[in-house]
DNA sequence: CTCTTACATATGAACGATCAAATGGGTAGA
DNA sequence: TCTACCCATTTGATCGTTCATATGTAAGAG
């Protein structure tokens, strides 16, 4: 018998399970049974074939296992380009936490890119077709969203981060968080800071996550008997309209001691309008932002913001599209999970008088 | 014969190699060889056989070509956790590079997130015990860096982003950014705007991607002529040391009117102290940071700044990582590429006296 | 002492593709 | 008209598991 050694440059071999078998003197289905129900084997051999395993360093290979069970224990997930204000975007944040959840699961995640919707898509059909993954985990719905009817359809286990927008889609498990809720939050704390003319930079009325944000808004300012007139201004999103829409505001006969933003981009630009007329942000004016995403802390002030849950949303994510791979007749779940106010400079002075 | 639509609530039936053949009327070897020798077939047969995958929908299973061939055209990615001052990092750019150039090349890409190197490496093993990569691209070198060493050990392909720091480390492939290329080119583009004091703020001595960056400082400034003295100073990498440090290169005697960068981060730090001192940015102090990260658009004046040809490095990553996977004999191959100059507000105004 | 029961382990057949080698039919040369 | 050869296609074996079922053995009951 000559040495089994892996020639240098060439792969090392894998062991397999008849090499186990033979290894603790069992039949290979043995080997299996000890892996997958272990309660079948008499405690000797359990511990016998345990031990051929470690010393041969054996794991049973994900191929042929993908092939006999007909699962490959991946998730696919689409890590969109964050263009323009990606900065202030918290893909990379869910992408981590998806990751995470995934390996505490058994789960391992393929990552794509695309260029749009239906290039997404593609990439769910050459994916599913291949029998590549189990499942997909969604990002960024939005109203005129063909990826859920096309999933649901073929009947592939999905879970949606952000809820579905449009009234005929099909029943679908997501999670969202509440946006109204998180503004709603802003407004009070900066209530408990003294604050009574808080001012709204919004999105253009129409997008649904900004629609959203701005409800909460609109309840908090009714629920504290807060002045509401001429305090919202909409724009698309980005810092230098944050600081127009900020400047308009700021310029009014009554101007808001205080702005509640639909985004970190936003609240950032609005900070630099304060800036620029004079005013010390976290002592004259207050601004929060949504998303806490990377942007708040290396601006200067450093910025409170709206902080999603999403190590949690990536968990629940991962336990419901495990639950549909699982049993693909499990009906729908929802739910919606409320945002933190973390509070930073640019809130923190509470003007007292 | 019943209809053979897929019931509601369960998954479609994806077809198989033997279905096309049926629906052809040849036999699954010959749908086999349409595919992947299709030279062998009559030409007629060939356009028979795609029709009937076309109108199927056929593709290939994963699982079962995995199995037989031994590959899975799947490459693992450390995602890393981007602590502190992640929002000046380049990792997500990156991965998105990776995925598309993986894509081009018929492969996929895992994510996965890891603590440290050591939990990096349990998943190396994991995976490569699982069969479930052909491969690893690694980035973040270091000098005590344990990764390389173990995968060359084992014989698993792999590229690293980031040239080996060790001496002693065993060859192989990696591709990197030539970091002094960069700082020589920053400061020939601050001579062209007519700066001579040009101080370097750098990341401690001993940091090997820092201390490459200084080299080119130092190589231009004795190229053109320019004082050096007294105008380099360092620590650690953030915003707020970044900060100090300019403090206290703009607080000297002579000060600089220039400053090159060894990040972003550092970058930003430094435009607060020359705003701090009352000097705008762009027109009485130039400053220039590295890596053209997010960040550098977001600040305020816009930052000029290092770009390097990521998506170029992940293209030839991938068809290095290829290239050892498919012939795992190939000797090592190293290449450094040169970062581009990205001209902003922080140091477009040439000094004209 | 024999028959049943229970439990531990072994056998056989997939899963869906690819690779290597065998078979078939047609055309060309003698 | 027969043999030879070549090309197109098919048959057979295999990758490494897991699932379903069959076999064997020891202990307990009648």
């Amino acid at each position: 018998m000559t040495s089994e050694l892996p020639a240098s440059g060439e792969q090392a071999v894998r062991p397999t399970i008849k090499a186990v078998a033979r290894h603790a003197e069992v039949s290979y289905q043995t080997v299996s049974n000890a892996l997958n129900a272990p309660d079948r084997l008499k405690p000797a051999t359990l511990a016998r074939v345990l031990k051929s395993v470690e010393e041969l360093g054996y794991q049973p290979s994900q191929a042929a296992r993908n092939l006999r069970t007909q699962r490959t224990r991946l998730i696919g997930f689409r890590f969109e380009q964050t263009a323009g204000a990606g900065i202030a975007s918290i893909e990379d944040r869910f992408l981590h936490a998806v990751c995470a959840a995934a390996r505490d699961r058994g789960y391992g995640v393929i990552v794509f890119s695309a260029e749009d919707d239906d290039d997404e898509i593609a990439m769910y059909s050459d994916l599913t077709r291949r029998g590549a993954v189990d499942g997909f985990i969604l990002m960024n719905s939005h109203r005129v969203d063909p990826r859920p009817a096309w999933l649901i359809e073929r009947c592939i286990p999905f879970v949606c981060f952000g809820r579905p927008w449009q009234r005929t889609s099909r029943v679908h498990s997501w999670l969202d968080v509440d946006g109204g809720s998180g503004t709603y939050l802003a407004v009070r704390h900066l209530v408990e800071g003294r604050h009574r003319r808080i001012g709204f930079i919004g999105w253009p009325e129409g997008s649904e996550v900004g629609d959203d944000r701005h409800s909460g808004w609109l309840a908090a300012t009714t629920e504290f008997g807060l002045p509401k007139r001429g305090l919202t201004v909409r724009g698309l999103d980005g810092i230098a309209v944050g600081t127009q829409l900020a400047e308009q505001l700021l310029s009014s006969a009554k101007p808001p001691s205080a702005l509640v933003c639909v985004s970190d981009a936003m609240a950032v630009g609005a900070m630099h309008a304060a800036q620029q007329r004079g005013l010390v942000v976290g002592r004259d004016v207050a601004v929060v932002g949504f998303d806490d995403s990377p942007l708040a802390t290396v601006v200067k002030p450093t910025l409170t913001s709206l902080r999603q849950p999403l190590e949690s949303i990536a968990q629940k994510c991962i336990d419901l599209l495990v639950g549909h791979i699982d049993d693909p007749a499990k009906r729908a779940v929802t739910s919606v999970m409320e945002p933190t106010v973390i509070v930073r400079e640019s809130s923190a002075v509470i003007t007292d008088d």
